[in-house]
DNA sequence: CTGCACTCC
DNA sequence: GGAGTGCAG
């Protein structure tokens, strides 16, 4: 967890894409935990070559910031996971997702790639020691590779803000921007809006209880 | 969940 | 600068 801090293993993301669709992926490999004794999984920023108008390819890439910091066109994420330790199954993904805003009608497939190009896209070797040969499935036929669709994201979001909450007034107004996004909580959302409630109207006005 | 902006000390 | 708080997608 340190080393996630450190400046050398960050990269500028668009914001739009990082608490969007990147964050859907996330949450997927966190997912994938559930179903898979082990995951493993590597993310990095590539820049790609693009095509232009004379059909000629080149590489060109944003510097923000007073230092001229690198912007990535794409960021990649390689997730390998196991069923489990005995039956030695083992399912891959590769995907190169390009660092813009990315709407919900996306599929995560759209951006999958084979590790072999990858690799070469990358300049690295991601599991040496991992012998393709062997069975190793497409992690989007062995599981979904399915992100949260809009409904089912903006519940999970709505349900951390819920959670974090800190005055009636502000809870009815999470609510209310809920349903004007015309979505219905569900169950788990409806247990945790109730739970929350009688916490701050015994907080708020002990003696009415 | 992913973040940034702002206040306060 | 760090903690705390609020707000947005």
């Amino acid at each position: 967890m340190v080393e996630t801090f450190y400046l050398s293993n960050i990269v500028p993301q668009n914001y739009e894409n990082n608490a969007g669709f990147w964050n859907r992926l996330e949450m997927y490999c966190r997912e994938l935990t559930e179903r898979f004794q082990d995951v493993w999984v590597i993310s990095g920023p590539l820049t790609l070559p693009q095509v232009g108008e004379d059909k000629r390819k080149s590489v060109s890439y944003q510097l923000i910031g007073k230092d001229d910091v690198a912007v990535p066109t794409h960021l990649y994420k390689v997730i390998l996971a196991r069923k489990n330790q005995s039956s030695n199954a083992l399912a891959l993904g590769a995907f190169v997702v390009p660092n813009v805003p990315i709407s919900f009608a996306h599929e995560l497939k759209e951006y999958q790639v084979s590790l072999m190009e990858l690799e070469k896209m990358s300049g690295l070797t991601f599991f040496p020691k991992l012998d393709i040969s062997q069975s190793v499935q497409d992690l989007c036929l062995l599981d979904t590779c399915k992100l949260m669709d809009f409904k089912r994201f903006t519940l999970y979001i709505t349900g951390r803000k819920v959670n974090g909450v800190k005055s009636l007034a502000k809870l009815e107004k999470i609510m209310a921007e809920l349903k004007e996004a015309g979505i219905t909580p569900d169950e788990y959302l409806t247990r945790m809006y109730f739970k929350k409630k009688e916490e701050l109207l015994e907080k708020e006005s002990p003696q009415v209880k």
